[in-house]
DNA sequence: CTGATGACAGTAC
DNA sequence: AGTACTGCCATCA
């Protein structure tokens, strides 16, 4: 995990991947939220340049990250209509295009990190 | 080091 | 309510 990688990166990085990984089923985080438990709370911006880049194999529940308005910011339609999809299947509902921050924000604790 | 980029967020109209 | 613009900051060429 440290390389030879600049550790400040890579820390961002990790616990930006690691603050998502925590997100139980059925609840979702803003970018913005996941930025500020990073430790940049003006980062929103990197956290989903981050996920752009995520593979397959980083086990990463990707699809509950949202923006400040509980839509969807994924820059492309399809990869929006699979996030959807996998947040409904997980039984969130929407309403309209946007869900309810309100109702399914995950809130971090303590205990979580 | 400098400038461009962008799965955001907040403000202005 | 929807669009446009600005601030932000980690990454990349």
């Amino acid at each position: 995990m440290d390389r030879k990688e600049d550790r400040a990166t890579v820390t961002f990085r990790s616990r930006v991947l690691r603050i998502i990984r925590a997100v139980p089923k059925g609840h979702v985080v803003t970018y913005g939220q996941v930025a500020y438990l990073a430790g940049s709370p003006r980062a929103a911006r990197q956290v989903g340049t981050i996920l752009r880049g995520i593979k397959e194999d980083e086990d990463i529940p990707w699809q509950r990250v949202v923006n400040a308005r509980g839509e969807l910011s994924t820059y492309k339609v399809a990869l929006g209509e699979l996030q959807r999809a996998l947040l409904e299947s997980e039984g969130i509902t929407f309403t309209g295009r946007a869900i309810d921050l309100a109702r399914y924000r995950w809130h971090f604790d303590d205990a979580e990190g």
